[in-house]
DNA sequence: CCCAGATTTGCGCATTGTGAAACGATCCCG
DNA sequence: CGGGATCGTTTCACAATGCGCAAATCTGGG
């Protein structure tokens, strides 16, 4: 223990956090056995554990026993810190792209294998690409997502490869590890990434990273848009947009 | 140890929610001796505690390392059922109130002594009440704070004042525990409440609670207006929509 | 009603979480 | 500048708490 305890480690709190993340792959609320199987934990472990999270209000469960997350996740996170700066000090320059480019501009965080929308500012136009906050989407999909996994390195995207096989969304989908690596090198070399029809046929997409004060990328900031009302002019903006926000969080690059 | 495990109770996760909580109550980031004095923790079992989750990402540390709530809750927050449930119901509502009272229209939980809004809906007008989501109102000067406290009962509310001490916002706010008492169970009785001028002179507000399917009060709906321009008649609607909204939570009044 | 599978509970044990003490770093004051 | 105070971090030993096994109970389907 005095090995695990000078790298931080404490053992339940971890196998918490593993059954958080558990049930949070799941839109409905999930069985025992299945977060059990998940997290490789012993059954009466995992329900003991299950229990006291639901105790202490990070998890809920339904009518028939499954396990969902719980309020108290809501509540931390709308006191986040972090969230009340990055999307505050994000919105409003989202909204200056949205009304000079006319078209969605939405801000992402990873979580895992996907990117997941947590902002958006959409167009006053009845045509224009619509992402939900909340939704997700895959990360080789996603301009965002492919700056995301290039910024964390070769092995980071072989193991995402492995573990999601790379499935195609449309015939322009990167489905191979070399064309992917060579794709998430280039994006972050140039500092943006494009999607090209890779996740929907007709969308196209200009995304940049955001940098935090520790210097790690914190979110994805990008412009979707129907493929031919797309203009690569756009490129200059997002990176200097891409800048301002970063500097608002306290990066200094 | 057996006799806890049969009431759910896990140590270190009822002392890292602790310090979740703890950390949670403050705006700015927040010292190890801070954390330790409110929490009631040994210094060192709170700093490994705390380190723990940090590697889990439950918790971040600032430059000089104070400790500050981590991405991890906003991740697992956007991903609540409970939340794309709530929010994703209240939204069409609040956007129909909106509508047809030309008024702001919030969505509020109750986070200890405070409401926090986490959904709203604004007129296209340039003069209306603005909260921005994330922002925070105490229970007393709120009309779905009143609420809140009604439900939860004298105790509950004994408790509130206390800590509080009732602070004066206006000349109007309600500074004795007698006569919130009052106040509290007259807005429950009748379903709803109203806010009279006092968390800001000018401003009012008529609010609702809103229950889920375990008959748990799960949030709060609001009509925030220029006092002036409220109006009575809008009671009924927001019943209406308080019950409509409820019973889509699941709830079966 | 019976059976199989899932969930829950009891129990004993060893490993893991804990607090005290020691150490390190930083800041402030004389 | 040096010493003391304060805060944060690490080491260490120990006991209690988290854990897994096994049994009991529950639930749903045939």
């Amino acid at each position: 223990m005095s090995e695990k305890g000078s790298s931080g480690g404490i053992q339940v709190i971890d196998r918490a956090t593993a059954l958080l993340d558990a049930i949070a792959r799941y839109q409905d609320p999930v069985s025992l056995k299945v977060l059990s199987a998940e997290t490789g934990l012993h059954a009466s472990t995992a329900h003991r554990i299950l229990a006291s999270l639901i105790q202490n209000r990070f998890v809920e469960r339904d009518a028939v026993g499954h396990y969902r997350l719980g309020i108290r996740l809501l509540q931390l996170g709308v006191r986040l810190h972090s969230n009340i700066d990055l999307r505050a000090v994000a919105l409003p320059v989202m909204e200056r792209l949205r009304d000079q480019f006319g078209e969605s501009v939405n801000l992402t965080v990873r979580e895992g294998d996907v990117v997941v929308y947590i902002e958006k500012a959409t167009p006053n136009r009845m045509m224009h690409v619509q992402q939900l906050v909340g939704s997700r989407a895959p990360l080789h999909v996603t301009a965002v997502g492919k700056l995301m996994l290039g910024a964390a390195g070769d092995n980071e995207i072989k193991g995402y490869a492995q573990r999601t096989n790379l499935p195609a969304y449309t015939r322009n989908t990167i489905t191979t590890l070399a064309r992917l690596i060579d794709e998430c090198h280039e994006s972050v070399a140039r500092g943006y990434a494009l999607d090209n029809e890779e996740a929907e046929i007709d969308v196209g997409c200009i995304g940049v990273l955001l940098y935090d004060s520790t210097g790690s990328v914190a979110a994805g900031l990008s412009v979707s848009a129907p493929i031919e009302r797309r203009r690569m002019t756009w490129v200059d903006e997002m990176l200097a947009a891409g800048r301002e926000i970063s500097e608002r969080l306290g990066y200094r690059g």
